[in-house]
DNA sequence: GCCAACGTTGGC
DNA sequence: GCCAACGTTGGC
């Protein structure tokens, strides 16, 4: 089992919307790093889940996947934000997973926190610049993040 | 709203 | 293949 961190716009889908649904699809990634991180993935790989772009930025949670990438709707569909005009249903570069809630923790931990562990200094979410959306987390940032709830 | 940093596009 | 211009991300 691998494990994972993806990024999410609270907006668009929270810790707690997951919590509420259950089970929610992951779509819209439009970065080929990232896609091929979500293509690398398989059921049962656990993700912490990273509230971006919002009052609180931070690691709000854990996930698990639930399905393996397949393509993703949103880039064929033309009202989505989404929409890829290059995209076909014959030739659809990008990839959704499916998801479930594990876990939502007692607080958020925010970004600043997390830059301060030393465990996780190798992780691209506190590096400067780092815009990666999903990204891989090791055996060992994993438990460090755990130890921080 | 600002802006640093990154990714993508497209002319050459 | 280079690289400038542009668009996007995402913290603050």
């Amino acid at each position: 089992m691998a494990y994972w961190l993806m990024k999410s716009e609270p907006d668009e889908l929270s810790i707690k919307g997951l919590e509420t649904l259950g089970e929610a699809r992951w779509d819209g990634v439009r970065n080929y790093q990232a896609r091929n991180f979500l293509r690398a993935m398989a059921v049962g790989d656990q993700f912490f889940f990273y509230h971006s772009s919002c009052p609180e930025p931070g690691i709000a949670g854990i996930g698990t996947i639930v399905e393996a990438a397949y393509p993703d709707p949103t880039a064929l569909e033309p009202d989505n934000h989404y929409f890829d005009a290059k995209a076909s249903p014959e030739k659809n570069p990008w990839s959704a997973i499916n998801v479930a809630h594990v876990e939502t923790f007692p607080c958020v931990l925010g970004l600043g926190y997390l830059k301060q562990q030393a465990a996780l200094a190798e992780l691209p979410l506190v590096q400067k610049g780092s815009r990666l959306s999903v990204m891989p987390v090791t055996a060992e940032q994993w438990a460090a993040v755990l130890a921080l709830r």
